[in-house]
DNA sequence: TATTTTGGTTACAATTTGGTGACGGTCTGG
DNA sequence: CCAGACCGTCACCAAATTGTAACCAAAATA
């Protein structure tokens, strides 16, 4: 079986390059220009995976992920996201939009079809989910709702705990307060409060000496370290 | 850089036996002779490979494979089992402990080594970095906003990241200071401000030696060289 | 060489950002 | 119903960051 592709950009050589590299590697491929022909052929027949190009007119590629998101058929397929701004990686890469990988344009076909591989692979050993945590002294057990430091739980209220949680699964990766409130909070509006702030505040003074691993990133946000 | 390994055995002799022969082969080797010393050299200087006896006092091989399993900084590194009975070999191997060789006693040096060897060069194979760019020794790693210089990282804010991140993804072809504060700085005027000459003095300095990536194009703007 | 253009550098004031203490509201168990 | 735990906000502050202007040096141009 071959694995079938979805690949969405406004610029039709761009489409036509990537089709052709694609198919030559073995792939099914179909296209899409816009927004509504890309869902409805994602919808109609459900791809493998998906390149989607963030600048499109109409409807775009972060419009277009959370949609395919929120459809239960669509919701797990691999999204690829192509985007010319650093600016907006820290959202491609994001909860809100949870694409699982992105390039930069111009990027070159070797490096997408490796991507394309690493997604497709990952989906054939299916990640199992981590249940236990451990980074040397702290360990963070989530079914049982217990966070401990050599093994002597801490009093965690629920929201610190899922705070802890959400950081430690995407370790060394920096979370920014609005992925962290969409993610811990479930909020949708992005008000600007220091909650999480003042959360973080009260997680680390109770993780004392464990509190190393929570490292402040000025001006985009906080990530956990190993 | 010599690869380090961690032999676990509670016979003496046995581990010497190995641990000489390793040694004659170029690795670096640390011992233990128990699950609990395992653990804690494993953790303290995380190991290439570990070499691990399933017979041992206290806490057998399995335990100390689980353990070594849950902790994320342990948790890849490949394991080789020793073990006496052919009908262990199913669980060894299995998704339970997810060991990634064995060999069963008695086995042979030579034997021992290929094994090391092949599981060493799949380690360096495969894994093509998350989102990694490099050029030489600089090294950029998105996701976790962190740039470093053989392994040493940077102080940088989040604007020159975000500077050194574009420029670098874009290696090779020259920048506008238009271009840069559109993808940069997200501005949709063209002021003329010196904005962007300031941040890559900066960028620079806190570069150092790295800073001779940096190309000033007289007329036109900046670009990254390999 | 004189002039102009361009980029580097320095310094600084304004702004942004994150930490912190405090407060009132809400919820929960008793 | 009440005490206490928990939570979201807010105001304030120190520190880090940032944009700009003024000035200077080097390169290009005439």
């Amino acid at each position: 079986m071959k694995p079938r592709i979805l690949v969405v950009d406004d610029e039709p050589e761009a489409v036509e390059l990537i089709e052709f590299n694609l198919k030559q590697s073995g792939y099914t491929v179909s296209t899409a220009t816009d927004g509504a022909e890309a869902l409805k052929k994602a919808r109609s027949q459900v791809p493998d995976l998906i390149v989607l190009d963030v600048m499109l007119p109409e409807m775009d590629g972060f419009e277009i992920c959370k949609t395919l998101r929120l459809d239960a058929s669509t919701s797990r397929v691999p999204i690829i996201m192509l985007t010319a701004k650093a600016a907006e990686i820290d959202r491609v890469l994001g909860l809100e939009l949870g694409a699982d990988d992105y390039l930069t344009k111009p990027f070159s076909t070797r490096e997408l079809l490796l991507r394309i591989k690493k997604l497709l692979a990952r989906g054939q050993a299916g990640e199992l989910p981590e249940n236990l945590l451990r980074f040397g002294d702290l360990s963070i057990d989530t079914p049982r709702h217990l966070a401990s430091w050599r093994e002597k739980p801490f009093d965690l209220t629920a929201t610190e705990f899922k705070l802890l949680t959400v950081l430690a699964q995407r370790a060394g990766r920096v979370q920014s307060r609005d992925q962290l409130l969409r993610d811990v909070w479930e909020y949708d509006s992005l008000i600007d409060t220091r909650t999480v702030d003042t959360h973080m505040r009260r997680l680390r003074e109770k993780l004392g000496p464990a509190s190393k691993h929570l490292d402040t990133v000025r001006g985009v946000g906080y990530r956990f370290v190993e």
